[in-house]
DNA sequence: ATAGTATTTTGAACGCTGTTTAATTAATCA
DNA sequence: TGATTAATTAAACAGCGTTCAAAATACTAT
C-alpha cells in the first residue's frame, strides 16, 4: 500500500500522467486501460478516480498537457527559425510552425493522436485551459500573416489563420493515419510546403488587391 | 429465438450495419455496444460475432458503407454542379465537391467521425476496399486539376489533389469538433472557399510557369 | 411423414473494463 | 500513547467483447 507521504497530490498527478505519456510513446491509448496504469504507478485504481473524477477526466489532462507541448514547442520552433534561413520571411515561419507540428505528429503519433481521439462525456464540454491552448496555436499565425498583408482586416487575418491550421492539421492527420497513398518520393513535408506557399502567395496578392 | 430463414447471412449484415447508421444519426458510435446493437436487431451478441468475427470487424464494415456513401454523394455533386453556376469552371466544381464533403459531415457528424476514428486492431491493416475508396476521392480531384494545368506532370497533379483533399479534410474536422473559435460570421464554407481559390490561383499559375 | 444430419442461434461463463463504497491503513494532533 | 482525521485500498457491481457447449431450427434421405 502507498503511503500517503510518498506523493503529494499535485506530485501524484504528475506522475500518473507521465506514466500515460511514456505508455503511448509505444502503444495507442486505447490500448491502456485505468487498472493497468495504475500497477505502473503502485497505486491502485480507487486512488486515481479520487485523484481525477474518472479516467476519462484523466486523458482529458494529458492532453492538455500534450497541447501545452505542442504549443511550446511550436513557440520555440518560431523563435528559432530565423537563424536557419538567410532570408527569414514571415511565410517560411509559417511553413517552419507548420512543420513543427507536422513532426511532432510524426514522432509521437500515438501521443498526438491522443489530444484529437479524446471525447469529452455527454454534456460536457471542452475545459476553457484547451480552448485557450489551441487559440495560442492559431495566434502565433496572425502576427505572421499581418505582416505579410499589412493592411489586411482582423477578420481576413482570422480566416486565412484558420484556413491555414486547419489545413496543415487535417495534413499530418492524413500522413499519421496513413491514408495519403502518395509515391514515397513525395513526403509529408512536400503537402506543407505546396498548401503553404501556395496559398500563402495568392493571399497576400489578393488582400493587398483587395485594400487598394 | 431468430429463426435462421428470417434473413441470409447479406441480409442480416445490412440490417445490421443500417442500425449502426440509424444509432449514430443520433449519438456517437462509442455510445454503442454490441450488446445493445444486438438487442435492437432481435439477434444475440453471439450471432454477430459469428457473421462479422468481432464487434470491431463489424464498425470496420459499417465505416466502409460510409465512405462508399460519400464517394457516390461527391460523384453526383460533381455531375450536378455544372447546372448550378452559369460559368461552370474545375475550380469551382473542386470547391462544389469540397463543400457537399462538408455538408455529409456536418449533417451526419457521428456517422462521419467514426469513419476516421476507427481503429484497426493491432497488425491488421487497412482493407483494400478502403483504400480504394479513398483513392477514388482523390480521384476526383484529378482530371479537374488536369484540366486546370494541362501542363502539369502527373506528381504535380498528385502532389495537389493530396493537399487540397486533406485540407478540406482538416477544416471538416476542426469544424466538426467546434475547434476553429470563429466568430459567427465566419462559416467553414467560408475557409473551404479561402482554401480552394487561394491555393488553386497560384498552384495554376505556378504550373503554368514550371512548364513554359 | 419421420429419423437422422447439418447448420444456425443462443445462454452461460470468462476475463476484462470503469466506478462505488465500506473497511483498512497511515498520518496528525491532544 | 490514544484518539482523530485523512488517504488508500480491496471487494463488489454492472457492463463490456468474446468463447463455446447446448439447444433450436432447417435440411436430407429414407
Amino acid at each position: 500500500m502507498a503511503r500517503r507521504t510518498d506523493h503529494s497530490p499535485e506530485q501524484l498527478k504528475q506522475l500518473t500522467i507521465d506514466a500515460v505519456i511514456q505508455f503511448m510513446a509505444q502503444q495507442p491509448i486505447n490500448q491502456l486501460s485505468l487498472r493497468a496504469l495504475a500497477k505502473t504507478i503502485g497505486y491502485s485504481p480507487g486512488t486515481l478516480i479520487n485523484l481525477f473524477n474518472s479516467y476519462n477526466n484523466l486523458l482529458l489532462q494529458v492532453s492538455g498537457f500534450t497541447l501545452s507541448q505542442i504549443g511550446q514547442q511550436l513557440s520555440a520552433a518560431l523563435t528559432n527559425a530565423p537563424l536557419d534561413t538567410k532570408q527569414p520571411t514571415a511565410s517560411s515561419h509559417i511553413v517552419a510552425i507548420a512543420k513543427c507540428y507536422l513532426h511532432y505528429a510524426q514522432q509521437t503519433p500515438y501521443q498526438w493522436q491522443q489530444v484529437f481521439e479524446h471525447r469529452l462525456d455527454p454534456d460536457q464540454q471542452m475545459p476553457a485551459s484547451h480552448q485557450q491552448q489551441i487559440t495560442e496555436l492559431f495566434q502565433l499565425l496572425e502576427p505572421l500573416l499581418a505582416q505579410l498583408a499589412p493592411q489586411a482586416s482582423s477578420i481576413e487575418i482570422t480566416v486565412a489563420s484558420r484556413t491555414l491550421w486547419a489545413s496543415v492539421h487535417g495534413i499530418c492527420v492524413m500522413s499519421i493515419e496513413d491514408k495519403l497513398f502518395t509515391p514515397v518520393t513525395i513526403t509529408s513535408e512536400d503537402l506543407i510546403d505546396s498548401l503553404v506557399t501556395n496559398y500563402l502567395t495568392n493571399w497576400v496578392s489578393q488582400t493587398r488587391l483587395a485594400h487598394r
